[in-house]
RNA sequence: CGGGGUGUAGCGUAGCCCGGUAUCGCGCCACAUUUGGGAUGUGGAGGUCGUAGGUUCGAAUCCUGCCACCCCGACCA
């Protein structure tokens, strides 16, 4: 693609200001790496939330709500864990301020306290620390739950939508009496992302396990969702942990079972943050803006009025009442833009920039003969068509737009997805074209490391319908049985 | 936290080397003409030049500290 506004993250600059602006409060006061989610981009986070936790919903989960704060204790007690995210944690320490006495508002250092909270990086610990006075027997398993929630990580560096230091996400935290059952919800909550990004987002993923080296801090087995952004680099969309005893080891949970035995409860949790935003523009978007897929798209028609006089508008006016009404019967969102402040082409690219799938223009020569103006976003063309039957017309269309955008992403991907054997190739390929590169690695998390600081290239994850196939390392010549995917990531 | 860079109107910038009270474009406001792809003309509003100090008759410009942001590394959804 040309060097537009959305071949990099970094290129987001120059129209991110349509969906967030970084937050910058004042003067000494700017929030690091945080961003204020303006009403549209909120409205596109909204869309995911809805359609997720429905998913949720239909596969047995419940939302709750757990504290910001988290006791700093708490972290200590899985020791992965605490060592996973100790260098990116927010603390308080006091809860006071007060005048210095200069008209200076300092601290209070009396108001000193007794034990820091850690505003939470993720929410295992206190939801773990919870769950033991709730379990006691089998009878209170499984525990299905989820929580919609902004967590903090102070991350050295930040990028907008794909590392802020306040994000906004969805965890999901079950608890379940046998190792089977956990690995069976890790693996259905993947598959729930994994459709999500396909048939909703428009994005292609490769569902796969994280090797050991890229494993959640604390977790038996992590699941992920890796998705190819334009530039070749991969992103991953999203998690599902396996993550076995060790939580309720580490908080003491424990059931009797069905054969009368005390046991520690199987866990596993999973989530998808506001990065999902940043891998939908980055998959999708071209030099006009955004381009959303109709099933996610908060306004997926906009309807531009053209007109001169008062006449001509009452007339516009009442057709688009009528197609509004038929759309609205169809579930499809409609936006009639029948602003007097700004000109039809001012509005045609504004619409652009925000995504919106499908734009009927109406005048007064269509009004004459029965047409209306028809615009894909995807594609960037246009037709007129026929007023008769237009509801039905733009259904069709915003499926075709949906199956388009999906398809688009996946032929890329498909082209960008690259079997080699040898590291020369490896290298080669990573330096040229990007994307995923499928290879033969032995295993080791020390080779996994070395490639890395050589190539910048790490292992996105070890694909789950990768074949057994014997061949050989291509760093290090030692056997290996199956294939891994390698890819420079965000 | 290391290395590099930047901070001037809502946004993007010129000016800085060589000190004399800030340039241009977009946007904004008013009026007129316009309206099927980001209108045009005329007039207008808007700036403690990141911040604190220093040098100087005089600082956006020179010096020092601090803060923030961006890029590259380490870290990560």
């Amino acid at each position: 693609m040309s060097k537009g506004i959305t071949s990099r993250a970094e290129d987001y600059s120059q129209w991110y200001n349509e969906l967030v602006i970084k937050a910058d409060l004042a003067e000494n006061s700017a929030v690091r790496g945080c961003m204020v989610i303006k009403p549209y981009g909120y409205a596109i986070w909204e869309r995911m939330q809805a359609i997720l936790d429905k998913r949720f919903k239909e596969t047995g989960h419940s939302n709750a709500y757990f504290p910001l704060f988290i006791p700093k204790s708490f972290f200590s007690k899985e020791a992965a864990h605490v060592e996973g995210f100790a260098t990116e944690c927010a603390v308080v320490t006091h809860y006071r301020l007060k005048n210095d006495g200069t008209g200076k508002i300092v601290v209070d250092e009396d108001a000193k306290l007794e034990e820091e909270l850690i505003v939470r990086p993720t929410s295992e610990t206190i939801i773990w620390n919870t769950y033991r006075g709730w379990i006691e027997s089998y009878r209170d398993l499984p525990i299905l739950v989820n929580q919609w929630a902004n967590v903090v990580r102070w991350e050295m560096r930040t990028r907008l939508f794909l590392r802020t230091a306040e994000f906004l996400w969805q965890e999901g935290h079950t608890a379940h009496a046998t190792r089977e059952e956990a690995i069976e919800e890790t693996e259905r909550m993947l598959d729930v992302y994994a459709e999500f990004a396909e048939k909703i987002l428009a994005v292609p993923v490769v569902r796969g396990r994280k090797t050991e080296n890229e494993r959640f801090a604390g977790a038996l087995d992590t699941y992920c969702i890796e998705a190819l952004m334009q530039d070749g680099k991969a992103l991953q969309a999203g998690t599902s942990h396996f993550l076995g005893q060790n939580f309720a080891k580490a908080f003491d949970v424990k059931f009797t079972s069905k054969e009368g035995k005390l046991e520690h409860v199987w866990a596993t949790s999973w989530g998808v943050s506001t990065r999902l935003m940043g891998a939908l523009i980055m998959a999708h978007s071209d030099d006009q803006g955004l381009v959303l897929p109709p099933k996610l798209a908060p306004i997926q028609v906009v309807i531009v009025p053209i007109f001169k006089t008062e006449e001509e508008k009452a007339q516009i006016d009442a057709f688009v009442n009528q197609l509004t009404n038929e759309l609205r019967v169809n579930d499809i969102s409609v936006k009639y833009d029948d602003r007097d402040t700004q000109r039809p082409g001012f509005k045609f690219a504004e619409w652009e920039l925000k995504g919106v799938p499908v734009r009927v223009a109406v005048g007064a020569r269509d009004m004459q003969n029965g047409t209306v103006e028809l615009a894909r976003r995807d594609t960037q063309t246009k037709e007129t068509v026929a007023q008769e039957g237009l509801a039905g017309t733009i259904v069709q269309l915003l499926d075709t737009i949906q199956e388009n955008i999906y398809q688009k992403a996946l032929n890329f991907r498909t082209s960008h997805f690259t079997e080699v054997n040898s590291y020369d190739e490896f290298k080669e390929v990573l330096e040229g074209k990007g994307g995923f590169i499928s290879c033969h690695w032995d295993g080791t998390t020390e080779t996994e490391k070395r490639v890395k600081e050589e190539t910048k290239a790490t292992i996105r994850c070890i694909p789950l319908d990768a074949k057994e196939e014997e061949g050989i390392c291509i760093f290090t010549g030692k056997p290996s049985s199956r294939r891994v995917l390698f890819a420079k990531a965000y």
